[in-house]
DNA sequence: TAGGAAGCTACACGCGTGTGTAGGCCGCTG
DNA sequence: CAGCGGCCTACACACGCGTGTAGCTTCCTA
């Protein structure tokens, strides 16, 4: 544990504002409760960052800064079979989860959201190598769900440790969610006879949508 | 599209109460917003439930009588090959989809999200008779993560919509996106392979955790 | 050593908010 | 018709909050 003592007092107010934004959300988390955590005064605060919002956009900002780095890190050694990125990044980002998954939930870290997709999109690339029949859907849309869904653990934390009966950020957690992971992503849920059919079911639909949406009436 | 104007008052607050909280989160909607968009004195919202945090727990009781409803209904007819059931519910609970996201996000909704974990267990159920390997994880840790994945289209719908390029809750985006779920769906991201050696090694370190936890020395 | 900028504190202001209260209107029942 | 209990409104209160301001200390530099 880094203690807090050392750090600049720029920083330090960064620090305990991450962290109260995460534990009790923007609108809850007050300017006096953070300064009192970081250890100033109230006005100390705005003197170094210049409102509440400032403050929240350099929380941003360094979170953003953070993934950055730790995205260079996995791309750099990229051992294949690391499945569970998104573990990793939970563990580097340790204290600061619970701010980014509020941000991500409140749809205002887009940047930091787009950053893993790049990176499961380079992923998928590896992926579809070993593919042999052709992909229906841009690789963009398929990484998008994906980080979607993998990110859900976090920012539904809260339900997935009830339903695991194990917290998600604790190590048995982690264990457990990766156990049921790479199970999850080893077996289809659907079969592709399936899958050709509902992806044909789709294609029809759209093409009726098409046809109605360019045809004689038109409404409103 | 229901006019609200022939609701009672109370169900009038509450609809209201239902979209502000979706539209703004519980913090920033105000008793005054949503009186004003019920078209009631803000007295009223006093009378029929006592407190903002009563309003939303009404709030909250609605919404998971609809999805009970829902989830009764799905029940019902079963058909198989209805793999989007996440889909069927977004179409259904409408507009209400701001206000449960928010709801799922920060927690409080667990009691919709173990509704639904309820009947993607039963659906395994199905699925798991199919399978001929032995599934190394209980069902209900499996549906929990399963679940957490489809809310998170909703939950995360900012950034989908804009990963997608069209906003998900759009007909194009549900169309796109129902492509894109059933792809992913019938291609496994892992071998079963790779997916053996990931388990064995999960275990080789589960082994050695409980080893080292009750080993000689214990830390701290 | 003088001076000034940067770091930091104490304190007050004003606004928006949830909540409380007094009272008016309407329909039902004796 | 009197009375009364529901819905409903208008208005006031008190508090917490983000923000503003004046001034102190510390340290670097010319």
């Amino acid at each position: 544990m880094t203690d807090q003592a050392d750090l600049t007092a720029r920083a330090r107010i960064r620090e305990a504002a991450v962290l109260e934004f995460g534990e009790h959300g923007y609108e809850r988390a007050t300017i006096r409760g953070i300064a009192d955590r970081a250890g100033v005064s109230s006005g100390l605060l705005r003197h170094h960052f210049g409102s509440k919002q400032d403050l929240r956009d350099a929380c941003d900002e360094f979170i953003l800064q953070t993934i950055r780095k730790l995205n260079a890190d996995v791309l750099a050694d990229s051992t294949p079979g690391k499945v569970n990125y998104i573990g990793t990044i939970r563990s580097v980002i340790g204290p600061y989860q619970a701010y980014l998954a509020r941000s991500l939930a409140d749809g205002s870290a887009g940047l930091v959201f787009d950053e893993i997709v790049k990176l499961t999109e380079q992923w998928l690339v590896l992926l579809d190598q070993e593919r042999s029949d052709p992909v229906p859907v841009d690789r963009r849309a398929r990484a998008t769900v994906l980080t979607a869904m993998s990110l859900s653990i976090s920012v539904l934390h809260h339900h997935v440790s009830r339903g695991l009966g194990v917290p998600v950020f604790s190590e048995d957690g982690d264990l457990l969610l990766a156990k049921t992971l790479v199970d999850l992503y080893s077996h289809p849920l659907l079969s592709l006879e399936d899958a050709a059919a509902a992806q044909a079911r789709l294609d029809e639909f759209r093409a009726g949508k098409r046809e109605r949406e360019t045809g004689t009436h038109d409404e409103r």
